[in-house]
DNA sequence: ATAAAGTCTATACTTGGTATAGAGTCAACG
DNA sequence: CGTTGACTCTATACCAAGTATAGACTTTAT
């Protein structure tokens, strides 16, 4: 398999395959007599789990971490299980962020209404203070 | 005024106000005779506008259109009214990605025990599907 | 006079990719 | 056999929003 059926078949693009290769996501892969990267079901495979994990906002290292893990299977889970709990609790601490910038967003929002001109703007007043 | 003091004063860094003024963010200011940057309080009120606006995650570029605005002070305001509730409803949407996020490492977090080996760990499984 | 502290420019680094340029490779068609 | 088109290769630059250095210069304090 090339790396173009390979972007098809798992909806990463090409440059981000080659991306994730270089910061040492997918391990020691073949090349062709034309110097091709050759992929197998393996690489695929890796690449749907990098994916999920990106869709769960992982860091790239932290992908990794998960990875490298993968290779241990008779190793203890512990620190598996504290990755996704630091990942969840940092998620939940960017929701209590973001739901405080809301709150003054809305706030922002209702100090205006559209008919005013720059100098009377109630959300430049406001940011003004 | 010289940069030192007004890094003190505003709490942005050295780095980051010679940042925002080739970002053009802070108009034409003065150098001293020894090429020092010279500051006056007008820039320290517009680098406290900037943080106000940076504290609300707005992009740069959101705040220059706003440092913009407030040089046509007889203009309408409807385009920072847009500009407000635009932000805002980005805001609510990262919020509910988030919140969907949430529920999914919960769900991992929920799946596994500090006691498994890492074949055996719940999370890697989930993340494998 | 000299040492310390402050400032200058320019550059590289971060994250997670995306987007080129220019060269090389491969398959098909005439 | 040639050549066109599709594909791939490496290397580099770019994005946001800064942070962190190196090496040179200026100012301040002793």
């Amino acid at each position: 398999m090339k790396i173009g059926d390979v972007a098809k078949t798992t909806g990463c693009s090409i440059q981000t395959i080659r991306f994730y290769e270089k910061k040492g996501l997918l391990p020691e892969l073949k090349r062709s007599s034309g110097n091709y990267r050759v992929y197998d079901k393996g690489t695929i495979e890796q690449l749907l789990f990098i994916k999920q994990c990106r869709s769960l906002d992982m860091s790239i290292m932290e992908v990794k971490t998960l990875m490298d893990s993968r290779s241990r299977p008779d190793q203890s889970c512990s620190n598996i299980n504290t990755l996704i709990a630091k990942h969840l609790s940092d998620v939940i601490i960017r929701i209590e962020e973001l739901n405080v910038l809301k709150s003054s967003l809305e706030n922002m929002a209702s100090s205006c209404d559209q008919d005013k001109t720059i100098r009377d703007c109630g959300i430049l007043n406001y940011l003004h203070t």
